[in-house]
DNA sequence: CGGCGAATCTAGACACTGTCAAGTTATCTT
DNA sequence: AAGATAACTTGACAGTGTCTAGATTCGCCG
C-alpha cells in the first residue's frame, strides 16, 4: 500500500536537519522501545533519542505520545492479521482447520510480541476511535465472523447462537494468549514451540463450532 | 485476620503527625486512584494527596510505587476470590454448576473492577514474587484445579488431559473477562446484567469438563 | 534561477512524576 | 524521664510529556 516507488515520499535521505522519513523511523524506534521497555516503561523522549532527533520532534508527526502509540497499535493489528494468515496458509483448507489455525496464529503473535499485544488489547492509551486503528482492529473480528459463518452456514449477525460461537472462539484464543503473555499457564508456556502449538490447538478446537 | 481489637495497631488516631493506620488508608486511597485514573494515570503523589499526607509518606510503608501496586493487587486477588464465592453460593451445589458460577464471578469481578483487573493480569508493575501476592494469585488456580478434579474424578497434576481442561476453563473465563474490560465484545457488554450473565455462562459452560 | 511560504526539526521552559537524603515529631521501651 | 525508634515532612534531583518560539530546509511559483 505504501510501496509506490516514486511520489509518496521523497526517498529517505541522509540529510542532517530534515530526516526524510522520520514518521516511519519513529514508528520503528517506538516498536523497539516498546519491545525493550514495555508499555509501562515506554518514553517518548526515549523514542526520539533512538531515532536521533530532538525530544520534541515526534510531536510534529503524531501529536502526542498517545498518537504514536495509536500508530504502533495500528501497525500491530496489521502484523497480527498477517501472522494469522501465515498459520492459515500452512493449515488444511477446510473451514474448521482454518479457524483453528487462525487461533494458533493469534496466540503465537501474542507470544512473539507481548508488549505490542498488551498495547493493542490491554491499554487505554491508543485512541481506538482513530479511523486507521479502528478499521485495523475491526477487521480481525470480521474475518472471525466470516470463519464461523463458513463453518456453520449461518449469518452470525442474524443468529444469536452463531454470534455466541464467534464470541466464545475469540475468547478462548484471547484468553490463552493473554494468560501466556502474563506468565500464567506456566505449564504451557514452558513447552517447546511445536508441542506448545499442539496444546494450544487442543484447547481451542473444542470451542470451534462443529460443521453444520 | 486484622481485627484483633487490641495489640495489632494502636487503634486509628485522629492525631496530626502520626496517622495511626496510614498503610491501609493508603491502600484505600490507592484503590480509589486506580479506579478513577486507571493504571496508566496512577500517581503515587496523587495517592498521598488523597490520604492527606506528604508525597513521600507512602515510601515508608510500601517502599516504592510498585510496592503499593503490589499490595493493591494482593487485596484485589482476595476480593476476586470472594466475588467468585458469592456466585458459587448462589448456584446449585453440583461441581459443574459450581465451576460455571465461579467463571461468571470471574467475569463479573473484572467488569466491576476493570482497572484492578488489569493491574492483576496485564501489568508488569506488581511484584508477583512477593509472598503475599504470589500466594493470593496462586490460590485461585488451586481452587480451579480442585473444581475440575471434583468433576472429572482425576488429578490434573497427574493427568495432562485434565490439566488441559483446567487451562481451557481458565482461558475461556479470562478471555471473556478481558475482552469485555477492554470494550471488545460490545454485543455482550451492552446487555443488562442478568441476560449478560446468562450469555457469559452459555459461553463458558461448553468448555467446562463433562462429569466422569 | 531566485526567492518565498510552508513543512520540518531544534532549543528552552514549565509542571508534573518517582525517589532519595535529611530533618522533625510522635510513640515505645526501659 | 530519657533515649531509641518509628512515622512523617520538607527539599532536592533527574526524568517525563507538552507547549512556545525560533532555526533550518524543502518545494513550488514566478
Amino acid at each position: 500500500m505504501s510501496d509506490t516507488p516514486a511520489r509518496s515520499k521523497p526517498v529517505p535521505r541522509k540529510a542532517a536537519y530534515h530526516h526524510g522519513d522520520l514518521a516511519t523511523a519513529l514508528i520503528d524506534a517506538g516498536e523497539a522501545e516498546l519491545r525493550e521497555k514495555g508499555i509501562e516503561g515506554f518514553s517518548l523522549r526515549g523514542v526520539a533519542k533512538r531515532a536521533g532527533v530532538s525530544h520534541a520532534a515526534p510531536a510534529h508527526h503524531f501529536g502526542d505520545t498517545n498518537g504514536l502509540l495509536t500508530a504502533l497499535a495500528a501497525r500491530g493489528f496489521e502484523r497480527f492479521l498477517a501472522r494469522q494468515d501465515d498459520f492459515k496458509r500452512a493449515a488444511a483448507p477446510d473451514p474448521r482447520a482454518q479457524l483453528s489455525a487462525a487461533g494458533v496464529g493469534y496466540v503465537n503473535f501474542a507470544l512473539e510480541n507481548p508488549a505490542l499485544f498488551r498495547l493493542m488489547f490491554s491499554s487505554d492509551r491508543p485512541e481506538f476511535e482513530t479511523a486507521v486503528l479502528d478499521q485495523a482492529a475491526t477487521q480481525g473480528f470480521m474475518t472471525l465472523v466470516d470463519g464461523v459463518s463458513q463453518i456453520t452456514g449461518t449469518d452470525p449477525w442474524a443468529d444469536s447462537a452463531a454470534m455466541r460461537q464467534v464470541s466464545a472462539t475469540w475468547a478462548i484464543a484471547h484468553g490463552v494468549a493473554d494468560l501466556l503473555v502474563s506468565g500464567r499457564l506456566k505449564i504451557v508456556g514452558g513447552m517447546d514451540p511445536q508441542t506448545r502449538n499442539a496444546e494450544i490447538a487442543a484447547m481451542i478446537d473444542p470451542v470451534i463450532p462443529a460443521a453444520r
